[in-house]
DNA sequence: AAGTGGTCTAGACCACCGG
DNA sequence: CGGTGGTCTAGACCACTTA
């Protein structure tokens, strides 16, 4: 924990209890250096965090203002991003569980090669999971990923969380991903798992993901009951 | 244009010229700072700039990697969000045409009140737009703005770019925005104006978009034929 | 052990906003 | 005009990777 990522949160924690009030400015970013004891760039980095958080927001020459927008919650927040839907879930005291449909090792076909950057001899893990939140089928998850890159696969760590295999035990930085959304219809695989209608629209996210390294590790298709989930986000700049 | 913008920007430009290959290292960041003849903080910064935009990738203790990937195309990147649709169809060299479906004023409901922080007293401009690109029916856009905060607009306005006469004209900043992304079925509008099918699918994004002194500026829906767009991002983070 | 990027300092200058 | 945030410097220390 760096001291802006401390300061960050101290501060959040002061909105949140209403030290700061929505609508008012912050201290400036001196006076938050001298309450501190630190320069005036980790102050200002500090709110750089709030304000991608959507917590405030900086005008220069006049002073950062606290925001408070009603719709924002946690699971919007950039911050969770990389946890997996595990750790969403738990969050939001919802259960979670995931449902083993296939799990296999084979080549990758071309296309599998082109987005994880594979030679046609580098295996894959093809993965089908279906993740049922609340006794409810939510997301019906195609997950491809290499086997050099991610060893030692089991079925344990698919009904629980990759994302935390990968990061914890592992020990592998994640990058971020490209991500394509899209609307389409209900194929035979979501009307037996999803249990969807054939008529039933189905949101599509398809997401290659990568690491610090710059090798990407998973190619994955989540296909989400039109009538369960969005895909939100917050997008704020400085 | 600031010196880290303009580093960014030189860097960059090596890359795609090949000066700098993709999947070898950076000259690091003490030699960056000598050859620019700025301080390391400043090509640090210009390096963050190039990480969020996914064009290299840095580890603590071994380097920063220039990434390539090929399924990254302009419009993914984060820098082209606020233009407007206008703009980057332009800049794909695509012709887009708006028409305007409807252009009213009245008081907020209760809901656009909430999502725009108004009370029932302030009017609304209530927009409908079928924005057209090389003669397809595209996008339809519901967009509802406060006449108090963007102020005299004109059918002039609507049919060029409602973001260049905020951000130009009015000299507004505008800070970000919150969004939701669903799959839905048709509705009669979207089989009237994007001819639709009744059955097809359709990725409606709503959104709430806001300025830098924190009011909300925008609440709009828009709804995009399933097999003409999706919504693409790239989130890459340090 | 040598070299890397991430953080942090204590200043400074400037662009911008408000009255 | 005074006060604000954005940028920038020339150092420094530290965490981390690779060998």
């Amino acid at each position: 924990m760096t001291k802006y990522e401390s300061i960050a949160a101290v501060i959040k924690q002061r909105i949140q209890d209403n030290v700061y009030q929505t609508g008012t400015l912050l201290p400036n970013q001196s006076d938050l250096a001298s309450e501190f004891g630190v320069s005036r760039m980790t102050i200002n980095k500090a709110i750089n965090i709030l304000t991608m958080e959507g917590f405030v927001s900086s005008q220069r020459g006049f002073g950062t203002k606290i925001l408070n927008h009603p719709l924002w919650n946690k699971d919007v927040s950039p911050v969770n991003e990389y946890r997996g839907l595990s750790f969403q879930m738990a969050e939001q005291h919802r259960q979670i569980k995931s449902q083993i449909i296939s799990f296999e090792v084979a080549f990758p076909e071309k296309k599998i090669q082109e987005r994880l950057m594979l030679t046609p001899q580098q295996p894959v893990y093809q993965i089908v999971r279906l993740r049922i939140v609340d006794d409810d089928p939510f997301i019906l998850e195609h997950t491809i990923m290499p086997v050099d890159l991610i060893p030692n696969l089991t079925d344990d760590i698919l009904k629980e969380s990759i994302y935390h295999y990968i990061q914890f035990d592992l020990g592998l930085q994640i990058a971020g991903a490209y991500r394509n959304i899209q609307a389409t219809r209900a194929d035979e695989f979501d009307i037996k798992y999803l249990q969807c209608q054939p008529t039933d629209p189905v949101l599509e996210v398809e997401q290659v993901a990568y690491l610090k390294n710059g090798r990407p590790f998973e190619y994955s298709h989540s296909r989400n009951r039109f009538d369960k989930r969005g895909y939100t986000e917050l997008d704020m700049r400085n």
